[in-house]
DNA sequence: CTAGAGGCTAAGCCATATTTATGGTCAGCC
DNA sequence: GGCTGACCATAAATATGGCTTAGCCTCTAG
């Protein structure tokens, strides 16, 4: 005898349930997707392990027996709460969607935009968190990420939003009083703003070898967009996105102080999971995030392609 | 996506449910008799149907997140209730063991016994009906028979309880007037009792081809336990098995008329479907049965031995 | 600092469940 | 009253899925 407290095979006992219910081995087939002789099979199987007649059989239909009907009711019950369970986890998950993103990207491109995600889709709130360090996924804090690099994270599915690039921008007025940037070693009349290492690529990829010298920098602040903002306050040339900073741009506050963009290879990423491949409060974001991306880039098409990428 | 109110396979679901309440994938395949990699392989399974994440995985330790929280606690219980639901309708069917035989075994043999069985056994109360007709198994009606035969009915285990046996017997006081048994053609003095086949059946066992002529035999009844009745009143001369009735002659209410014991090649069998081998009532029933079976025949050994079996 | 425990991954194998095919029985229907 | 179709049982072959095995990494404990 099967020990007492052991728990049948639950295929057979889905199979089961489904026959019970039905009242039919050939409906609870096709409900299952099979065929009747496997559903025939599993009631056989679960009789033997429990002990317990479950089925009269009758030529050509079945009838639950006493025993039948109790457990087919409570089985059903079981099955039932089972997978409100899994709705209601889910449902209680969609609701809600964590982010981490880089503070440049967050601040500049994607909150600007999150209103129109909100507006959508109005049953996911969105929880964005920015740090300058990538987070963990999988830790069960975030949901997915933006982040910068070549995309390959292993255990995450990377989705491309747009390159990397960087191109001198400093304000209108500011233009006149710029010499030639082109000649890091001949002063330039006004400090340089943003990452050196950023400057150091830009003057690589127009293809000066030595990078402007420290004393060329003015005051170095913690991010990107602080340094544009330190830009559009007329404090100096930064080193930025076009594309992240084109509602600057095309507003006036910004404008290019040389024409050559360039790029590291390195790209924006969404990315998530592979293990949450089938979530679809993620893919719901994806592909709004997919189309934003398409409507940023799609204007400087041009742009993107004239610029100079260098080997990462 | 997965379909929203379809259920997960249910395998993956009882790994998450022992790895959730076990705190620990070694632990759920420890309980599951089965290998932690299987039980990894099961959650994260689960984890990509439904998109929930459902474990956070530190370097050598897991922890639920909120989503398997709630999902582990009513998949808990759901388990619990189907487990419980099987339980309880095994109890509820272990209660009443319900029986056919042929009348004469019953009234003669297994009716004396079964308050034994009642009194080992307290907690399953016997039903038996009695019929000439074999009842069909497997319709819900009775859980097991004892039949006569040779053992080899289809769906059904047979069990062999002993031999089926006739032999002349009669009162004692009518040992004196019986003449010649065994010249059928020869006057006898006193009615034949019992079933004319038998009776040939018996004769030719002892090497007579013709059987009692018509006119030998008294009032015909319909039972064999009839006939024994009626020849224990004196009657006449009854045929019938010196194994049921065991107790008349041990009483001195029956002797042997003769010493040939006959056998017809079948036997008394305790059957039941071969669905129900792991009932435990019916297997109480039979070791039970079985017990008092060979208690009865062990006596008779010598006797069973030297019966002539004819040839079905 | 080593040993042990816990978990992940990959690959190959094996078992389990399903399919396919056949047969039997009954109900409905000309 | 036979025919046809629906339904279930059974058996054998197949294939898919899940298990096991083996190796690796990381962390904890002694």
């Amino acid at each position: 005898m099967v020990s007492r407290d052991k728990l049948p095979p639950l295929a057979s006992i889905r199979a089961f349930e489904a026959a019970a219910r039905l009242e039919s081995f050939a409906r609870a087939a096709q409900e299952l997707g099979t065929t009747a002789a496997s559903v025939s099979y599993h009631v056989r199987q679960l009789e033997q392990q429990t002990g317990l007649r479950l089925f009269v059989r009758h030529p050509h239909r079945v009838e639950l027996t006493m025993a039948g009907v109790a457990v087919a009711s409570e089985a059903t019950a079981a099955f039932a709460a089972l997978r409100a369970s899994f709705v209601k986890a889910r449902d209680r998950d969609e609701a809600r969607l964590s982010l981490t993103a880089l503070p440049t990207l967050g601040t500049s491109w994607l909150t600007p935009r999150l209103g129109l995600f909100r507006a959508r889709h109005p049953d996911i709130a969105i929880e964005l968190e920015l740090s300058a360090e990538p987070q963990p996924l999988g830790d069960g804090r975030f949901d997915a990420a933006i982040r910068h690099g070549l995309g390959d994270w292993r255990g995450l599915r990377s989705v491309r939003l747009f390159p990397v690039l960087f191109t001198p921008l400093c304000a209108p007025g500011l233009k006149g009083a710029v010499g030639d940037l082109e000649d890091p070693s001949r002063p330039l009349g006004v400090p340089l703003l943003g990452r050196p290492d950023w400057w150091a690529s830009w003057y690589r990829a127009l293809g000066v070898a030595a990078g402007p010298p420290p004393g060329r920098f003015g005051t170095s602040l913690a991010a990107e967009h602080l340094d544009i903002a330190a830009a559009v306050a007329g404090h100096g040339i930064a080193i930025g996105s076009p594309i992240l900073f084109r509602d600057e741009i095309a507003a006036g506050r910004l404008v290019p102080a040389h024409d050559l963009v360039a790029g590291d290879g390195r790209a924006f990423w969404f990315v998530y999971p592979v293990v949450r491949l089938q979530s679809p409060k993620i893919a719901r974001f994806r592909d709004w995030l997919c189309d934003e991306a398409a409507a940023a880039t799609a204007p400087m098409r041009n742009l993107i392609d004239h610029a100079v990428i260098l080997e990462p």
